[in-house]
RNA sequence: GCGGUUGUGGCGAAGUGGUUAACGCACCGGAUUGUGGUUCCGGCAUUCGUGGGUUCGAGCCCCAUCAACCGCCCCA
């Protein structure tokens, strides 16, 4: 037998409900905010990523579905999605149309090639929204904003929203070198991958567990004691406009994300419900004021996020929320023998033609298995055809919620059924 | 990429070297002729993830392989 790959899944009716309810909601929502989706190519050139996830991320070099096509050009399926939306908005001009910022939506598989283990999978739903052309902390707090609001109105309540600044260009390299001067002397003590993250990405060894004990932990310098003026009061801004939302956050000053493109807003949604396992990220996302150019556009700023469906479900689930998805059949039609069966075949498909939703058996079943069947389809209605309703012009419409059985005249069927669903 | 646990019918799950592989749920059929959700009766795995090996004999032992789950790393 052949099974799916490794890392993917499939979703089947019963699950397939509650994927298209959140997708609903999230697409509801995005409108409410004015985001307008985008659709972009599941494949993408390599190059794409390598320049705008960066080539020193876990992504880019450890972790991507990437192969040559039959022209030998080097392809990659999509890690993530902002290279993707960035790549278009520069290729569409979008930077040049009268409505700015662009405010883009995306709904999408992203494929990473991880070890796969609860909430990871090496295919995985992403959504996710990016706002370009705007260095407003005001959009930083709208990004946030949906982002919760969302998970919210979904019924999720152990939620803890964390925010960081990664600071501008400036503070950064203050930051970087003062790390780097901070934990040289003690560069013997630390692990193995740290020693390599102080000379290549030393932001990193904060994130370290291994480590997190580590005297010189305690006391490292924070990013934020080296934001300069400007970045330190556009993180002001932002605070206080998600204080105006009423938007709870906790500042962790040690929040690092993991691509290179982020610089000022970065944040994190996690999960704090029991049962969540280790992974308890939700959704993460901030501002990449730098990549629009790095990807041969102007100079311009982007925040956005991205939220993973698989995880948003597994929150639903430990969370205990009952997603309110439809699942009853509105009728079920029961035939006893052949000609009643030609009927309910024109009766089922002109049933459907006023919006009704209908089903009947086709296995030939008898009529007590039938009603079986329509027990188990959650029917509101049975209609039955038999050889009396045959000769009368009439079917039977049982109510299988109180038993009531009523006949009812072919013409008038249709609006007795909606006046009962 | 590394470590741990696991893999028996549609699902859950007994079975730890010896004739026909428990049981529960689900499903199908029946309990006098056209009515469901309860009850009773009956049916339902030549086969134990896959491929090798050991043995007179393997679901049970060994090796390999695939997969799932959990953890590390990292992330959504």
């Amino acid at each position: 037998m052949i099974h799916l790959p490794r890392g993917t899944q499939d979703i089947l009716p019963g699950d397939s409900e509650k994927w298209q309810y959140v997708e609903d909601v999230f697409t509801t929502i995005c409108h409410q905010f004015n985001y307008k989706e985008i659709r972009t190519p599941i494949f993408e050139h390599t190059e794409l990523f390598q320049r705008g996830v960066g080539d020193t991320t876990d992504i880019v070099q450890k972790e991507m579905y990437t192969f040559n096509d039959r022209s030998d050009r080097s392809l990659t399926l999509r890690p993530e999605g902002t290279a993707s939306v960035v790549r278009s908005y520069v290729q569409n001009k979008l930077y040049g149309v009268n409505t700015q910022p662009q405010k883009l939506f995306y709904n999408g598989p992203m494929f990473r090639y991880e070890r796969p283990q609860q909430g990871r999978m090496r295919q995985f739903v992403q959504f996710g929204i990016e706002a370009l052309g705007s260095a407003d902390p005001s959009i930083d707090a709208e990004v946030i904003g949906l982002a919760m609001h969302l998970y919210q109105s979904l019924g999720l309540k152990s939620l803890r929203l964390v925010i960081n600044s990664l600071g501008d260009q400036e503070s950064r390299e203050a930051h970087r070198q003062a790390l780097v001067n901070h934990f040289k002397p003690h560069e013997e003590e630390l692990c193995s991958d740290c020693q390599q993250r102080l000379e290549k990405n030393p932001l990193r060894v904060l994130d370290c567990k291994k480590d997190k004990d580590h005297p010189a932990m305690q006391d490292a310098p924070k990013i934020l004691s080296y934001l300069t003026d400007e970045a330190s009061e556009y993180f002001n801004q932002l605070k206080k406009y998600l204080d105006a939302m009423g938007i709870d956050y906790v500042v962790d000053s040690n929040l690092v994300r993991g691509l290179d493109y982020y610089n000022h807003t970065a944040f994190e949604i996690m999960s704090d419900a029991d049962g969540f396992g280790s992974i308890s990220t939700l959704s993460g996302g901030g501002r990449y004021n730098g990549l629009v150019e790095e990807l041969g556009g102007p100079n311009t700023p982007g925040i956005g996020f991205a939220l993973s469906v698989e995880r948003l479900l597994m929150a639903l689930e430990v969370e205990g929320v009952e997603l309110p998805v439809n699942e009853g059949l509105d009728c079920y039609v029961i035939s006893m023998n052949d000609e009643a069966n030609l009927k309910a075949v024109e009766l089922v498909h002109e049933l459907r033609k006023h919006n009704i939703q209908v089903d009947k058996d086709y296995l030939g079943k008898k009529m007590k298995a039938q009603f079986k069947t329509a027990d188990r389809e959650k029917a509101t209605l049975v209609l039955i055809i038999g050889d009396e309703e045959l000769q009368q012009n009439v079917v039977q419409v049982k109510n299988m919620t109180d038993g009531i059985q009523e006949t009812v005249d072919h013409k008038d069927l249709v609006s007795y059924i909606k006046d009962r669903i």
